[in-house]
RNA sequence: GCACCCAUAGCUCAGCAGGAUAGAGCGUCGGAUUCCUAAUCCGAAGGCCACAGGUUCGAAUCCUGUUGGGUGCACCA
């Protein structure tokens, strides 16, 4: 078990005496106490707040209450010294021996320290990406996908049971138009020269070998057909191209889904005509007409009665149409369905959305809402939009067909754990300038930078010391100083970062961290650069070199698990 | 017009389910290089946490309003 896990049962203990004693009510609710270290660390190691949180329904003063818990905390041989401070802070010192020990839990539990059972197994699904299969991945997906896929490994590591799925919405408008452009590059393909692309169409030349695919498989049938004799076999065969080639530049970020999830198999299985149903017993669907927009009314409005889900009685502005006006379900009727389909295997969903869909973010919470009776937790998770630079100035990119910048050509710009790294350097709800000349700069100011140098220094001082033939013994933590200690609670505050960061569904806080852990790294490091005597590798001790040596291949351990949480491979040189 | 997100040092951003004297990097100024990678480190200066109210023992954090920026606003996805 963690210190900090630890500690929280101590706390609880503390509690529970004073209830056995009769000095505390017995069913006062504990989930607001917290077990942190105090921002300056002269207050000690450990603080919480419990007696401040309980004083008020256990109607008793803060202080007083402190008091008591401290003259319980006080018996535990690991607590130096207990007080009180403040308005009813209690400040807890450790023994040195429980930082010793946690460094060796560090070792123990190597890459699974941090992992925590806090999630209780619960069922969360994720879904992230979900970029329509009309193309390759576009720059703008990146964020979304990093944050789902660090988000997804980190609950999982937190102790939740966790799918990785990804919706294709293939049955909208859109694929049609992928159709169409497949069959362009399908004539193309058999000799015809189709000129330059419709207006409408996809021009990108990546539908080019969809079409020659196309030729080797069904030969000129096609050519000269009328749509309707094409479309749907055009349609799913590109639909299926688009998708292995959105696979591997996914691939290419290290991710993977579990699912993918087809919007037609949805429609086609009757999903949303059943949600419909259910949803108008309930009275909450309806037809009705909705009113115009305000604020800009375009021209060709007119008044139509739809299919209409009342998302107006979950907090939503109007009432959203479910189907359109030629019978076909709108995006958010099938979507509707969809989250009801994921609810059926998962506890919890949280969605992964670029912040241009904010606007469609209550219908879809009192859709969920609705059609689980309020008892699935859903959160919907917004991306802002990635301002993409190159020192300093707006970046375009010059390519002829399409010109956008692609996922891929990010990736191999720059590499994929730099390009994981930085998204995840922000909150994922503030908005990112991502600049390619910084994000591989070789400096301070890059964490991606300098988290790695961090690693990669700790790996070559293991080298030293082989190079340097010193035999190592067996550390002795208690030769560790005063200067080294604060190295391990930095590291011990690992769990709970990854407790808090995993239910506050924000994966940024691991990357700060590990630039936290990097900078004390570097500090201690440097001292040796001052104090020769303060170097790790030290051929006239080599106790104390392995003493050392253990404490920084724990921080290396540490950096590896925040990393892995992350997708980023930790380098052992820096070239 | 409406909804959502944001507003913290000159710049870029943290601030851990409301906690103690609000932190870091860059930039500025001053230091460390016979060094295990100085690609690093140490120190200093720099703040009305946009503004105004409210909630309570306690607010950058929660609520309301205002201002300023971003995003979106019919059957698109």
């Amino acid at each position: 078990m963690t210190l900090f896990s630890r500690f929280a049962n101590h706390i609880n203990a503390a509690l529970d005496a004073l209830v056995a004693r009769g000095e505390l009510a017995a069913d006062l609710s504990r989930t607001a106490i917290s077990v942190e270290p105090p921002r300056d660390a002269s207050h000690g190691d450990i603080a919480t707040n419990a007696a401040m949180v309980l004083a008020k329904p256990a109607k008793t003063n803060p202080r007083a209450l402190a008091e008591l818990l401290v003259a319980e905390l006080a018996k535990l041989d690991e607590v130096e010294e207990a007080s009180v401070a403040g308005p009813g802070f209690i400040n807890m010192r450790v023994a040195d021996e429980s930082w010793r020990q946690e460094l060796a839990l560090i070792h123990a539990q190597a890459q699974d320290y941090g992992r925590s059972a806090a999630g209780k197994g619960i069922r969360v699904n994720v879904e992230y990406v979900s970029a329509n299969p009309t193309g390759p991945m576009h720059v703008g997906h990146c964020r979304g996908a990093v944050v789902g896929d660090a988000l997804a490994a980190l609950l999982e590591f937190a102790g939740h049971d966790v799918v990785r799925e990804y919706y294709v919405n293939d049955a909208g408008a859109q694929v049609d138009v992928l159709a169409r452009s497949a069959h362009v590059r399908y004539r193309q393909a058999l000799g015809e020269d189709v000129g330059e692309i419709p207006e409408g169409l996809y021009p990108g030349d990546y539908l080019k070998p969809v079409g020659q695919a196309l030729a080797a498989e069904y030969g000129d049938q096609f050519v000269g057909q009328p749509e309707s004799a094409w479309l749907l076999t055009f349609r799913s065969f590109a639909v299926e191209k688009m998708l292995e080639l959105i696979r591997s530049d996914l691939a290419k970020l290290g991710i993977h889904h579990d699912i993918f999830s087809s919007e037609a198999e949805l429609q086609a299985a009757g999903k949303p005509a059943a949600a419909e149903a259910w949803l108008r017993e309930q009275g909450l669907v309806y037809d009705g007409v909705l009113e115009a927009p305000k604020g800009e009314t375009p021209d060709d409005w007119e008044p139509v009665e739809l299919p209409l889900f009342r998302s107006t009685q979950f907090g939503d502005d109007q009432d959203r149409p479910i189907k359109k006006s030629d019978g076909s379900w709108t995006y958010f009727g099938a979507d509707l369905a969809y989250h009801y389909q994921k609810a059926q295997s998962a506890d919890e969903l949280i969605d992964i959305w670029g912040a241009d869909h904010a606007g469609t973010v209550k219908r879809i919470k009192a859709a969920v809402a609705a059609l689980t009776d309020g008892k699935t937790r859903f959160d919907v998770k917004l991306v802002q939009m990635v301002r993409l630079l190159k020192n300093g100035e707006p970046f375009k990119m010059s390519k002829r067909a399409g010109n956008f910048v692609t996922l891929a050509d990010v990736v191999d710009e720059v590499g994929k754990d730099a390009v994981r790294f930085t998204m995840l350097t922000r909150k994922a709800d503030a908005q990112m300038d991502f600049d390619f000349a910084k994000v591989i700069e070789a400096s301070r100011d890059n964490p991606v930078f300098y988290v790695q140098y961090a690693h990669a220094r700790i790996a070559s001082l293991k080298r030293r010391v082989a190079d340097a033939g010193i035999v190592l013994v067996d550390p002795a933590p208690s030769r560790l100083s005063d200067d080294e200690l604060p190295l391990i609670k930095l590291m011990a505050q690992f769990p709970r970062i990854v407790d808090a960061a995993a239910s506050a569904r924000e994966p940024h806080r691991i990357a700060f961290y590990l630039g936290d852990i990097a900078a004390a790294f570097h500090a201690w490091w440097n001292m040796g650069n001052d104090k020769p005597e303060a170097r790790v590798v030290r051929a006239d001790d080599p106790e104390l070199t392995a003493t050392r040596l253990y404490l920084a291949d724990a921080i290396g351990q540490i950096i590896r698990n925040g990393m892995a949480l992350m997708g980023v491979t930790a380098l052992e040189e820096m070239n």
